[in-house]
DNA sequence: AAAAAAACCGACCAAGTGGTCGGTTGACTA
DNA sequence: TAGTCAACCGACCACTTGGTCGGTTTTTTT
């Protein structure tokens, strides 16, 4: 039960280390021995731990980039009775953290699509799979806001759900440097502006 | 006048080479041979007509992406009496080539962007550029499109030009696969929502 | 046709890369 | 105290990478 703490721990470290540098510098950009180095750990720890680059850079998406989408993305959106109001939090802490140069999981999310599409089949499949599960999330609270009267009832909760998460991964491309603080609260304001278009006709 | 024209065919045809693989495998995975293989060429050709592979990665940036972008993307909205139509019409056109698996030119800016972000200042900056010249051009034209009365007076015409922007770019980080045809429709719709919000109150 | 210049070839290099493997360490057990 | 075994070390390997350079071919000039 606790006799695999060490082994635990260590591995978790690499898996921290590994996502801030293939977040930083790009997964096929990053090599093992410039995880190896910031940890002072050797070849020999990293292959008795993974199999492979790619079973290692597999086990941080699995382990942490689902976790983390889940609970900074789709979590605070889940279920809740006014899906506008919420999408609007979540989105702005998201952005929020963003700028504080944390990582920002709908991004790093975005990032590695952009970087394994068209060149590994397996990987690409898992990060498209946490895209389905925001998505789907966010579809299914639309349609409950539409049964409680916060939302149109002739909105296409997937062409909503799908623009949404696109706007986000697209304006976190372009946040990628000095005017990002102006940019991310344009976003926001435009967001807002789309939300009330999709909102039931609200009566002030 | 032509008397390099030999120079010039083989400098274009490097590029063009050079931009397919550097679009499909990532800059960082692609290697020259990799190009100079497809092409019958040697290294020496190469580095005869190219200091670095960063010297040629920028040639094309320069050369090829800055023009694509602009007759594909800004163009066709340049100037437009409508830019609500002119908007619609260039997105539209631009996903359907992009169904078709040809070169969508907002699309390869979007993944260099996200390629060299934090990798490559020079790089960056020459890409960012371009998306400027994109980005002062729509919000020139939605300018236009107040004082001829197609745009509602009160839209902050910066934000919603990254918003088109950032949201084109996000959907085709997620049109990279199966789907996409519905996504890209979705898309659609949802843009002609959106753009909706923003027009002048229109008399039908 | 000869000379000069431009375009191209490909063997070679140093610096990495992912991955292997025989060996060491140190905590725990018998 | 001797033995066991998970955890870790680091030299090593085959291979790829961007880049060099002396030389050859092709084209242009004279």
């Amino acid at each position: 039960m606790d006799k695999n703490l060490k082994r635990m721990a260590t591995m978790h470290r690499m898996q921290t280390k590994g996502l801030e540098l293939f977040y930083k510098k790009g997964y096929y950009n990053t090599s093992i021995d410039d995880i190896l180095k910031e940890l002072d750990l050797s070849k020999g720890a990293f292959y008795y731990h993974f199999q492979s680059k790619e079973d290692f850079f597999v086990s941080i998406v699995q382990n942490m980039v689902v976790r983390k989408v889940y609970n900074l993305m789709i979590e605070p959106i889940e279920g809740k009775a006014d899906p506008v109001t919420a999408i609007e939090r979540c989105f702005e802490n998201a952005l929020a953290t963003a700028e504080h140069n944390e990582l920002d999981y709908g991004f790093v999310l975005g990032n590695f699509i952009t970087e394994f599409n068209g060149r590994n089949e397996e990987i690409s499949k898992y990060l498209k799979d946490i895209y389905k599960v925001w998505e789907v999330n966010l579809v299914t609270t639309l349609q409950k806001g539409k049964t409680d009267g916060f939302i149109a009832r002739h909105v296409d909760s997937e062409g909503v759900a799908s623009f949404l998460i696109a706007s986000y991964m697209g304006i976190r491309v372009l946040m990628v440097e000095g005017n990002s603080r102006m940019l991310g609260y344009n976003y926001m304001q435009q967001i807002k502006q789309y939300l009330k278009s999709i909102a039931e006709t609200q009566l002030v």
